[in-house]
DNA sequence: TATTCGATCCAT
DNA sequence: TGGATCGAATAC
């Protein structure tokens, strides 16, 4: 019997849950990736970065669902993202998978990201961690621990300790830029690039 | 119904 | 630094 720390986390520990997420690893469809950089996010009405910042829409409807369940979205018209769904059933919070190390079935991992030019590279991204794994929304709404869901996490083969774990600001969003809800194993090679996002610019008549 | 723009990635 | 590309969210 497996046990999960991170889904026993309340809503209000998502940012701890995300931590407790680190180094686990997700399987599915033939490639396995180890966790090495994620974000929390909150929809209490505190997280204007949350997808269920302003309350529950056709899109984010799984993040209000059980914790360990698949909140995926598609982004830009052409990527998808995936979240574990954490804390109680009714309260928004989620975990972004940003960016892992591929370390089962690295062949077929390549075939789907011709793009990376460096191992490394494979899923150095939540896009790009979508693609090596070969899920995309279907995987939504799917429960990645009863085992009857695309994507499986298991826990890590060893264990990550909580000094080697840094936090900063979350990446690409367009609020809440303070809050340092993004984790990484310090000095990992695959944790993907910050960028802040760049306001776009807005014609004017 | 119309318009806006994104929790990104890649080539330039 | 800009373009791809499309649907959910929001404005009208």
């Amino acid at each position: 019997m497996t046990d999960y720390p991170w889904l026993r986390r309340p809503a209000a520990q998502v940012d701890r849950a995300a931590r407790d997420l680190l180094g686990w690893r997700i399987g599915a469809h033939g490639v396995t990736v180890r966790l090495t950089e994620v974000e929390a996010y909150s929809g209490l009405g505190q997280d204007p970065a949350s997808h269920a910042h302003r309350g529950m829409t056709g899109r984010n409807e799984v993040m209000f669902g059980p914790a360990g369940t698949l909140y995926v979205y598609q982004i830009y018209g052409m990527h998808f993202c995936a979240n574990v769904v954490c804390g109680e059933a009714g309260v928004a919070a989620a975990v972004l998978l940003r960016a892992g190390e591929v370390v089962d079935g690295l062949e077929l991992a390549r075939s789907r990201r011709t793009a990376a030019r460096q191992d490394r590279d494979l899923a150095a991204g939540p896009a790009k961690l979508m693609q090596v794994l070969a899920l995309d929304r279907a995987a939504n709404g799917t429960s990645v621990v009863d085992g009857n869901g695309p994507a499986v996490l298991t826990p890590p083969a060893a264990e990550v300790r909580p000094g080697s774990v840094t936090a900063g600001p979350r990446v690409g969003v367009t609020s809440a830029h303070d809050v340092p809800w993004r984790f990484w194993i310090d000095g990992d090679p695959t944790v993907s690039a910050y960028r802040r996002h760049t306001p776009r610019v807005r014609k004017v008549p």
